[in-house]
DNA sequence: CGGGACTTTGAGATCTATCAATAGGCGTGG
DNA sequence: CCACGCCTATTGATAGATCTCAAAGTCCCG
């Protein structure tokens, strides 16, 4: 493994405890310590091979605003998120703006990618991947079958969340997008073991990933909150009073 | 390989002559002639190994509006499109729908399906499939990594395409996606030689396909005909006059 | 020739976007 | 410590794109 500070961001991104401690390290070391070791691509192997998936990827720390992939841009590498969110959007040249996802520990980036990249990747807090050459990724994939069904498995999920989400903005109203994605969301703060559905991103984001703008994002949280079926603790910290009701929204009843 | 006449459809659907050239056929005998034995899932195993594959196989046709699967139904099954159109579609509980795709020879349904299918799959004309049980076609990934390699590259395709759905669905005007999906069709239809984008769907499927309705299709049509973008020959064909214009429409410019 | 399904066209209603102003939070610098 | 500016979120008023409802036209097929 080895360690490469992010072109885009400061020194300042990475801590110099990290520096210090990761200098010379092997997979033992960093993969130890690695939040996502149970989650993301090494789940997938045994510990035997595990350092010849350590060998291949670069240790990488993007800060916050920093850009993983730009859409339109060669494609070169595979990503591996083990901590912090990154946000994945597609643009229209006049500004308009599309996000398609959103990704954090143990979910990957630029699966499949043609010549191109076919969207943006940006981190929305301080985001540590594992970074892959294209090629020598594929030359894993072809050497571990485990590897390669868990990245089956892994398109074929984001399929899925693809294909809800295409209903969600084809045809659900802006309230009901509203609710299934505080759901979604209460979902994840959820796996992390909080009461609060804790959202990495501001209204911004919110409004270009459920095609909705700014202003009716937050009209219909305070529809939401005056109903009283939720309760926003903070603009990024929000409670969900009653699960029940909101589900019924988000299902479009 | 085995035959079976659709639970779904009427007897008429199968070509007497079919059934009886095909009854006790071998794998070499049907996929001799099938349209997709170079594009398809077959295309992915030598000679030698398709034989396994067409073991595995249930050979259907499926009769205009029958249904390959249903959403919310436990997924058995598996599917390879050799002929035809098919829609795959969501639908909220009060009748609002959205088609997520379009299938035909050469594409696969039901990839990397959960406990039950997440959207329905009905034949937009008479279509034939392959079909699989699920735990036999798993069986298959696993033996052949080839048929695995295929399935990835499916997957991320067909989630590159979902993406940029997601960015028409969500951002683009009912004009723009009109172009942009005119311009998918005339490429389709391209790859088989015709000069004309021959849709297999009508305005309500469209429409469903778009997040509009099916008077907000039929004017946007008529928006793009009377600009003489594009030439409507029938409800089902349409020329395309201006690419150019088209893309730049299609593109939010 | 007639019936049914689909498409097109029109008029008005509705939802969301746009434009505009206010309010709140946070860091910086005096 | 407070004032200021900046950025984001909220709220209000209006505009506009698309939907809804309605009717007429078209095509296919019996």
């Amino acid at each position: 493994m080895t360690f490469v500070q992010s072109e885009l961001g400061p020194v300042s991104a990475m801590r110099p405890d990290q520096l210090v401690s990761l200098g010379t390290a092997v997979a033992s070391v960093v993969c130890g310590t690695c939040a996502s070791r149970d989650v993301g691509l090494c789940d997938a192997l045994p510990g035997a091979d595990l350092h010849q998936l350590a060998d291949a990827a670069h240790w990488l720390s993007i800060p916050k605003g920093g850009l993983l992939m730009t859409e339109g841009q060669p494609s070169r590498h595979f990503f591996s998120v083990n901590h912090g969110y990154a946000k994945l959007y597609k643009d229209l040249s006049d500004g308009r703006r599309q996000v398609i996802g959103f990704v954090t520990a143990g979910q990957f980036i630029g699966l499949g990618a043609q010549a191109c990249y076919s969207f943006t990747a940006e981190a929305l807090d301080e985001v540590h991947v594992c970074r892959f050459e294209q090629r020598r990724f594929d030359d894993l994939l072809m050497r571990f079958p485990a590897l390669e069904q868990k990245m089956l498995a892994a398109a074929c999920h984001d399929l899925a969340v693809a294909q809800a989400q295409m209903l969600l903005l084809g045809r659900k109203t802006a309230l009901e997008r509203l609710a299934s994605f505080l759901l979604e969301w209460d979902d994840r703060s959820m796996v992390e073991g909080a009461a609060v559905a804790m959202l990495p991103m501001g209204r911004r984001d919110i409004a270009d990933y459920l095609g909705l703008t700014i202003e009716t994002v937050s009209r219909c949280l305070t529809v939401l909150r005056k109903r009283r079926l939720i309760k926003i603790v903070a603009d990024y910290d929000v409670v969900i009073i009653d699960h029940a009701a909101l589900r019924t929204i988000g299902a479009g009843e």
